[in-house]
DNA sequence: AAGAGACCCTGGATGC
DNA sequence: TGCATCCAGGGTCTCT
């Protein structure tokens, strides 16, 4: 599931392939994975128009143009992008192809068809809503404890909300609440001074050590060049019910909170 | 304000 | 073996 480390390795991976490249064209084989505008539009807008960067913002790839709109693309649970010779054939699943002016394309493949392409002329009408980076300089732990002021949630469900902070997934929010020692269905309005900075610092360290990774590959995400990220070796809960704690030793629980599967040590974590 | 549940999708796992 | 059913999971929406 790409979250914030699997977005950011996509990212970088892309960066030397497609910056200063045009768009000489779009194939497209199931619209609705073009979320806005409608295809016609879209292809329209989107030809003969150069890459000048790409970047990222939580979960979303960020494509600014050369002609001040934005090219933006969520990977969402199966999104899979590379860069690749327009002569390798496409998998069936490759629903959105970009064909670049150098005799390559960025295609988008996705299985469960969950992802979405944006094309606008303000970025923020997408990403304007997203909490912050949680590895910018400027989030500390004031930030997060800003927050959290005045508000009563779930530490998991609060997590995995993109306004809050942007980025955290399924596997980093679990992650980041074992290294806390924080339980995933404690209330945010009860975690003292201390424990903010251990969540802080989870975050952080989950996020960073994801990056060094290149992402974690549970199911089914691969890094742009086709390889396996390298995280899943460091994961200590998620999808480890009923294996020991590497800590304790005592079974990993596995429940649900805000509709997703939550695994956390009943011992460690408080 | 916050949370539960439905929905979108498909492949892989499970059940009979 | 083969078919039906269940499940995961990010984001968005509705309902309570």
């Amino acid at each position: 599931m790409p979250e914030l480390p699997e977005v950011e390795t996509v990212a970088r991976s892309l960066r030397p392939n497609l910056i200063g490249l045009k768009i000489t064209g779009v194939r497209n084989t199931w619209p609705r994975h073009i979320d806005r505008p409608v295809l016609a539009e879209f292809i329209d807008r989107v030809r003969d128009r150069t890459i000048m960067d790409v970047s990222r913002r939580g979960k979303f790839l960020i494509f600014p143009l050369d002609n001040e709109e934005t090219l933006i693309i969520h990977l969402r649970m199966s999104g899979h992008l590379a860069v690749i010779h327009a002569q390798t054939p496409a998998d069936k699943h490759t629903h959105t192809i970009f064909e670049l002016a150098n005799g390559q394309e960025l295609r988008f493949r996705d299985t469960r068809k969950f992802g979405r392409v944006y094309l606008v002329s303000n970025h923020k009408d997408v990403v304007g809503k997203l909490g912050p980076e949680p590895l910018d300089k400027g989030f500390t732990v004031e930030t997060l404890a800003d927050i959290l002021d005045g508000k009563s949630r779930l530490l998991k469900p609060f997590l995995l909300d993109q306004t809050m902070i942007a980025g955290i997934g399924n596997i980093y929010a679990d992650e980041a609440l074992f290294y806390a020692g924080l339980k995933p269905g404690r209330k945010t309005d009860t975690l003292d001074a201390l424990e903010i900075k251990k969540l802080h610092e989870g975050i952080q360290y989950v996020l960073q050590l994801g990056i060094r990774r290149e992402g974690a590959t549970i199911s089914t995400y691969l890094k742009p060049d086709g390889e396996k990220g390298s995280m899943q070796e460091d994961v200590k809960v998620f999808r480890r019910t009923g294996e020991p704690c590497f800590r304790c030793g005592e079974p990993i629980q596995r429940i649900i909170l805000g509709g997703r599967s939550t695994h956390y040590c009943e011992n460690c974590q408080k």
